[in-house]
DNA sequence: TTAATATATTAGAATATTAGAATATATTTG
DNA sequence: CAAATATATTCTAATATTCTAATATATTAA
């Protein structure tokens, strides 16, 4: 298969990683470090079985990696530079905000 | 509404976006400039009404622009730092393939 | 106005994804 | 070994996404 459309299917089934909001939620707190699936619990309000299918997928995926230290996992961002891509993609919706309320806005001073 | 669960979800909204190879085979057309619909079924290979479908959800996403030029429709990125984000993706699947081809290597080795 | 070209929309079947409940497994402690 | 704790897996109903074929619309040229 031409080498250009299975970078394309990589990227593409990656990203189906990022189109659930908790997945997003997850990486982000993993940002600061490893984090045990209690204190993603914690930190998030999702269910214990939920976040475990969320960080099973990711784990699947290589996204996280894990260490276990007794009876708890902890999860770790597998490469960092995923938080470079999120940071871009923030921007632009920041920018696009900001347009759409300055859009709203000249609506209103019609 | 929290404002940081609402950027998750935008972000997680947008990355639906390129969860379709055949979508981020188009952005990446679109990278070396503007395009007709035309253009880009000749370059991709698929049916006109698959290419619209596409378009039009990335139209709705503010992911592309449009200008019309007779019974042309030429589009265009709205963002191109979208096009940095891509590359960062990249480059982690290169060397996750990279890992993987040693890994293999390792194991034909024993 | 009609024909030709470019693009968009709709409908429908196949497939994928989601959260939560229930259950299972693994590790440590007593 | 039994109990307690942490994490993982399986199942299911609801929902979402995909592509193709058929049809519709918009613009230009004759």
């Amino acid at each position: 298969m031409d080498i250009d459309k299975k970078i394309y299917e990589m990227h593409a089934e990656m990203c189906k990683i990022f189109t659930n909001s908790k997945r997003l939620e997850i990486l982000n707190i993993l940002r600061d470090g490893e984090k045990s699936v209690t204190e993603l619990e914690k930190a998030t309000g999702l269910h214990q079985s939920n976040i475990s299918q969320h960080l099973s997928l990711m784990r699947d995926k290589m996204i996280v990696e894990t260490r276990r230290d007794g009876t708890n996992i902890y999860y770790s961002l597998a490469d960092k530079r995923i938080l470079k891509a999120f940071d871009i993609v923030r921007e632009m919706l920041y920018a696009k905000i900001h347009k759409n309320a300055e859009f709203a806005q000249k609506l209103d001073e019609k």
